[in-house]
RNA sequence: UUGUACGUAGCUCAACGGCAGAGCACCGCACUGUGAAUGCGGAGACGUGGGUUCAACUCCCACCGUACAACCCA
């Protein structure tokens, strides 16, 4: 025999038991995106590599080892897309959606990055993000905060924490890591080879290390927050007042850097401490130079992307979704009732709105079916007997409370029912 | 890529260098048209491959898988 074959490690199947939260999670986004002004845009999962290795950076961890790429049968490097900033843009060029009015845009779908899987991490998973374009002010900025603050609340999620930083312009950002690879160098000999190596790639990810030792020696470490011009302050300060009178706390956090080299200006994190070690249910920040990295004229935006496997887990946790209820399951014993079964549910699923019925299959007694109605979790029994058919009627057994079981004539039962859901 | 832990029935778990056990679930019977209680019965398992041993589910090694963590990141 066979062995079955087991799903590819880090993709995992979502079973029905969750499906209710996926649902209440993408429905009361998606709702709350329209009430943003934001529209859907679906795109490819798969992508010429270079939208990816441009934008978001060769050197950087998801496109230089995390990436799923291979060459099509005509030699064109694709890439299953590990986010959904950089495909969006490249759309948005394609399709001249930008430079008119501002832009607002919303996604939802699955990501791929080859990583070895934990808690809140595979490497099939999914996201839903936003992309503001158009607007280079904070005012977009604290828009687009304020768009994920109200989806916590419309989500009921409460204890999100805010981290807030910028990262300045492009050249502030280049002075600076200039500047902290010097203070890297000079300790290197205090620093461990994962993080020499780190600080050589790619120094601004040093800056939130988890390593203790790191973290104590980054304490005297220069800060970006010292490297800003006066324009890329007063941008920040601003966005900080915008928030302010929004009642949105945030901590800042001047050792935030996003993974991603697109990012530019302000960068964000919602982070919740109860899910482990990867608590960030959402993040993003201004992109004003990936436009023009993408070929296009620079054109600013900004964006996040939240996991949606982690809000669906967050949401689990409060349980408060019901699964949905059977109303009746349709028992069928006796010469002839498969077909008058058949029929029955066939007209009253069409008749009654709403009714969730399930009908035997299978055969079996009275005793057995019955066992199987109350083991569905069913409301109703809704009996066809041989008496049921030869006189057109239909029994009707109370699983649930106490009460007596009826008979109903045929003609009369959609009405009955529809009477019945109405008021359960 | 690295580390740690764990792989026994559909599920949750036992046991033990010497016959592999239970609970839940499933099917049936007691009750041949009435579930959820009870009793009885049925079917069903040692991840794979080596090694040590008279004997391995048990000890050792490798591999595969899963979980968590590091790295990285949503």
């Amino acid at each position: 025999m066979n062995s079955p074959i087991r799903s590819i490690r880090g993709m995992s199947d979502i079973l029905p038991e969750d499906i209710r939260y996926w649902r209440r999670l993408e429905q009361i986004a998606e709702k709350t995106f329209l009430t943003h002004g934001f529209e859907q845009i679906r795109i490819p999962l798969l992508e010429k590599t270079e939208v990816f290795t441009r934008a978001i950076g060769s050197a950087t961890d998801v496109v230089a080892k995390e990436m799923y790429s291979f060459e099509d049968r005509k030699g064109t490097s694709l890439s299953l897309r590990p986010e959904g900033t950089a495909g969006v843009v490249r759309a948005a060029l394609q399709n001249s959606l930008l430079y008119g009015p501002v832009n607002r845009l919303w996604y939802s779908g699955p990501m791929f990055r080859y990583e070895r899987p934990q808690k809140g991490r595979s490497r099939q998973f999914h996201q839903l993000g936003a992309e503001l374009f158009g607007a280079a002010g904070p005012d977009a900025d604290a828009e687009i905060i304020a768009l994920g603050s109200r989806l916590w609340s419309n989500l009921g999620l409460e204890g999100l924490r805010l981290e807030l930083n910028s990262l300045g312009n492009a050249d502030e950002r280049q002075d600076y890591r200039v500047r902290l690879q010097g203070f890297l160098q000079a300790h290197r000999h205090e620093l461990d080879d994962e993080t020499n190596e780190r600080a050589e790639r790619n120094p601004l990810r040093v800056l939130d290390s988890k390593n203790p030792q790191v973290r104590d020696l980054l304490t005297e470490a220069p800060l970006l927050r010292d490297q800003l011009g006066t324009a890329s302050r007063q941008h920040y300060d601003q966005l900080k007042a915008y928030l302010d009178r929004l009642g949105i706390e945030y901590h800042e956090n001047p050792r935030l850097v996003r993974g991603l080299d697109y990012y530019c200006h302000t960068v964000f994190e919602w982070i919740t401490d109860e899910l482990g070690a990867q608590g960030t249910v959402c993040a993003g920040g201004r992109y004003d130079n990936l436009v023009e990295l993408q070929g296009g004229k620079p054109w600013p935006g900004i964006g996040f992307a939240m996991g949606e496997e982690r809000l669906v887990e967050l949401l689990r946790k409060k349980d408060d979704i019901v699964p949905p209820i059977v109303h009746a399951y349709l028992i069928a014993v006796g010469e002839n009732s498969t077909e008058s079964a058949l029929e029955l549910a066939y007209d009253l699923r069409a008749s009654v709105p709403g009714l969730q019925l399930l009908n035997n299959l299978n055969g079996g007694s009275f005793k057995a079916q019955f066992k199987r109605a109350d083991r569905s979790g069913a409301m109703l029994g809704l009996v066809l007997g041989e008496n049921e058919i030869s006189g057109g009627q239909v029994t009707v057994k109370f699983l649930r409370q106490d009460a007596e079981q009826l008979k109903l004539d045929r003609s009369e039962t959609t009405d009955w029912l529809r009477g019945y859901i109405d008021s359960i």
